[in-house]
DNA sequence: GAGCGATTAATTTTT
DNA sequence: TTAATCGCTC
């Protein structure tokens, strides 16, 4: 009968058959945590425990979605349709559409992504007569971000003397101001933003009893997941929910807790001990992903950290291939360098596309992956960057349908009155705004009142139609309809060139979209919100990833590390390995910043099975021009004896790319990886140096500062004298005498010097 | 009010 | 490098 527990450990045994009161599972990387979460789940249903009492929170949309597909096929009927799996976004707005109204706001209350609410920002700033040059959009929605996920309102960030002192010491001294009208206006918009979902659940909870009774009733078992990554307002939405029956189970693991910037504190799984009593906790040591060896390098790194909870992960794999560490000129040849490896250990191991991934640190640099791999014709996806509801096309479109649904909306409203252009300009809306305060109505009221401007009445008439198509036609109609008749697909349709075509496509696959959801048929027994309203509001919240498509399509995968998390793959590649990259320059001066980084760093490395690359280049270009980097700090936590080096590209590119006489493009070669290789650990060879450790302080100089004669320390080459020096400032090299009769050519501004004084 | 070319600013990470 | 904004002309 219970078959579904067989092949669990003693460990992920007791958390799955712990039942009532609290319970924390402490969960290292791959350690089998979601199998324990949905095997708990189905265990608590199969002992009597009704999916309708039953609250699973995750942080994207994927994982709700795997964890529900989990639960079914253990327990092999639908009763898991019934449970409350989602993300606490999702899981929130749609409770707040039941209660908003209770809030003042209306049930169909918009959603704001976090460029709405930068822009609404960045209109406040301007009425305030402030520059937003100095008050930028993006730094103020952070300040304001983080105090909402610290439950903070506007009067209390006012009135805190350390949040004042911050402010006045970056010198924005106005955010209390801003923040205050952001909060007034996304009110009267009739809008919430993403910390809203939380900050508003929040305050429903603490100002209306009835809603806080109802619900935690309800939610007899709540469970969640990466815990680590929870900030001060989901931490106190738990705290409530789960005090009458404090059956509250959470999993995470602090070596992967990677959203400080986002308002997570590690602090919540830390104390989670403290805050009820007898908490049950069970740690998972065992990893099942990973060879030793990778995770033997893990571990090693993850030690630097100070804070964190005592834990030894173990596997019995197999110990695996040593860890390939590779330096490459420029970004450019790093692409080069992951392509070639790919290739190769598909023609030698046999791997298919999709078990390779490239993590890398920022988004911006998948660039130079992409080139290279489309030029060896490797598939590949990219997973992040401007998701598709994020494109303008579709946000005009969505705009149209936000407005029909919430006319208070006036970012909207503003967003489309002229688009497409219907001769409303500026001056006219100026005087609408002016109007309508003055009357003290919102934009739309007062241009439905008419506003004598035949086209902004023409306006008005409009959207009236699309307001009664609401409860005549569905979604779909609705949608296309509009489109149809505000001219956007015609104005779309005309553009002929490329961009203005895959902006055409972007829109009708928008309108599919649409289709797809008013088309699915209700399951038996499901109750499900087939409104636009209720669209609008899901579609905000979802993610590029979460259109899983192809998730099984074989293609190699391009992602941060970030959007890596929870993700596995037999082959991994960590790019990018450069001080001021990874660590992220944003996050080098503080210790705590520092070590959410190496976390980053560890979640990299954990994702990986069997085999594991890590890379980093000399130069890469940045806005354009070109860059120079030291690598990686954390290269130097990866143990020697876990590690292959011998892939470090030469110094000098034509070394290897253009040795006349040699190879042409058409020659049918050995993989140019292994090729690559050969040559590589012949030039190895042949300018083998006894091993340099570089002094504890070694610190690169300015090959400006450098003369002839002067004694310096090569990082790897060791001590030596300065022979000759020659060449312009941009490409200065050096004759270095490091004893023993070697004497090299250096290129000052790739290699690291010291002067020795 | 619309459309075009010129200037400039930007890169952490995401629900 | 690219995307967005600015300012000028029609």
């Amino acid at each position: 009968m219970q078959h579904y527990l067989e092949g669990l450990n003693a460990q992920q045994l007791e958390a799955v058959q712990h039942v009532d009161g609290p319970l924390m599972i402490v969960a290292g990387a791959g350690s089998g945590k979601t199998k324990v979460l949905t095997t708990r789940i189905a265990y608590l249903m199969d002992h009597g425990v009704d999916a309708f009492n039953i609250l699973a929170l995750t942080f994207t949309n994927k994982a709700a979605a795997e964890m529900r597909e989990r639960v079914e096929k253990i327990l092999g009927n639908r009763e898991a349709r019934n449970l409350y799996i989602g993300t606490f976004h999702s899981i929130f707005a749609k409770m707040l559409r039941v209660d908003a109204p209770k809030l003042g706001y209306p049930s169909n209350f918009t959603i704001y992504d976090s460029d709405d609410a930068k822009s609404v920002i960045k209109s406040i700033i301007q009425e305030m007569d402030l520059d937003d040059k100095h008050y930028k959009p993006n730094y103020v929605y952070n300040r304001i971000s983080a105090a909402k996920n610290s439950l903070i309102d506007p009067v209390a960030y006012r009135n805190d003397t350390f949040i004042q002192q911050e402010d006045v010491r970056s010198k924005h001294p106005s955010i209390a101001d801003i923040y205050e009208r952001y909060v007034a206006r996304c009110f009267k918009n009739g809008a919430m933003d993403f910390d809203d979902l939380l900050f508003k659940m929040h305050e429903l909870l603490t100002t209306v009893p009835e809603a806080l009774i109802k619900y935690q009733r309800r939610f007899k078992y709540i469970l969640i997941d990466e815990y680590q990554d929870t900030n001060a307002s989901q931490y106190a939405i738990i705290k409530m929910l789960g005090a009458m029956h404090e059956n509250i189970c959470v999993v995470g693991d602090d070596a992967q807790s990677i959203y400080s910037f986002r308002g997570a504190t590690v602090q919540n799984i830390l104390q989670f001990r403290d805050d009820y009593d007898d908490v049950k906790v069970v740690k998972l040591e065992q990893n099942y992903r990973s060879t030793q060896t990778i995770l033997h390098v893990a571990n090693n790194i993850i030690s630097n950290n100070r804070k964190q909870i005592p834990k030894e992960l173990w596997t019995s794999n197999v110990t695996g291939e040593k860890l390939i560490i590779a330096r490459t000129l420029t970004d450019n040849d790093e692409g080069k360098f992951v392509s070639d490896a790919i290739k190769e250990q598909q023609m030698r191991n046999h791997f298919a596309n999709k078990d390779f991934a490239i993590l890398y640190r920022t988004n911006a640099q998948s660039r130079s992956f992409e080139e290279s791999l489309r030029r060896m014709n490797i598939p590949y996806k990219i997973y992040g960057g401007i998701s598709f509801y994020q494109r303008k096309e579709v946000k005009d479109m969505l705009a149209y349908l936000r407005l029909v649904v919430n006319t208070r909306d006036e970012e909207n409203l503003k967003r489309i009155i002229n688009y497409p252009a219907r001769g409303i300009g500026k001056t006219t809306i100026d005087k609408i705004i002016l109007h309508a305060n003055e009357q003290q109505l919102t934009f739309w009221e007062t241009i439905e009142r008419g506003s004598g401007n035949a086209k902004v009445d023409d306006f008005v008439r409009m959207i009236r139609v699309f307001q009664s198509f609401l409860e005549t036609k569905n979604a779909y109609d609705l949608a296309s309809e509009i489109g149809k008749r505000t001219g956007l697909l015609q104005e779309l349709h005309n553009d002929k060139t490329v961009e203005g075509l895959a902006r055409y496509e972007n829109v009708q696959e928008l309108l599919n979209s649409i289709k797809e959801f008013t088309e699915t048929p209700d399951e038996e027994g499901e109750l499900l919100d087939k409104s636009i309203g209720s669209y609008l509001q899901q579609i905000t919240l979802l993610t590029d990833a979460d259109n899983d498509d192809d998730e099984n399509a074989d293609t190699v995968k391009l992602m941060t590390v970030h959007a890596a998390k929870g993700l596995e793959f037999p082959c991994v590649f960590v790019v990018g390995l450069e001080e001021q990259l990874f660590p992220s320059a944003m996050a080098m001066y503080d210790r705590d910043d520092l070590e959410e980084e190496r976390r980053l760093f560890y979640v990299a490395i954990t994702r990986a099975k069997e085999r594991l690359w890590v890379t980093y280049s000399n130069s890469r270009y940045r806005f354009g021009t070109l860059i120079q980097n030291d690598p990686s700090r954390f290269l130097e936590e990866i143990p020697a004896e876990h590690t292959d080096k011998s892939y470090a590209a030469p110094t000098q590119r034509g070394s290897i790319f253009q040795q006349p006489g040699r190879q042409t493009a058409t020659q049918v070669q050995p993989s140019a990886a292994s090729q690559l290789k050969q040559i590589a650990d012949k030039l190895a060879a042949s300018t083998a140096v006894p091993a340099h450790q570089p002094s504890a302080d070694f610190k690169a100089d300015d090959p400006a500062d450098m003369a002839v004669g002067m004694k310096v320390e090569h990082q790897k080459f060791g001590f030596g004298t300065i022979l000759t020096m020659e060449g312009g400032s941009q490409n200065r090299m050096a004759s270095i005498d490091f004893g023993n009769g070697v004497v090299k050519k250096i290129v000052l501004n790739y290699a690291k010097i010291r002067i020795v004084r």
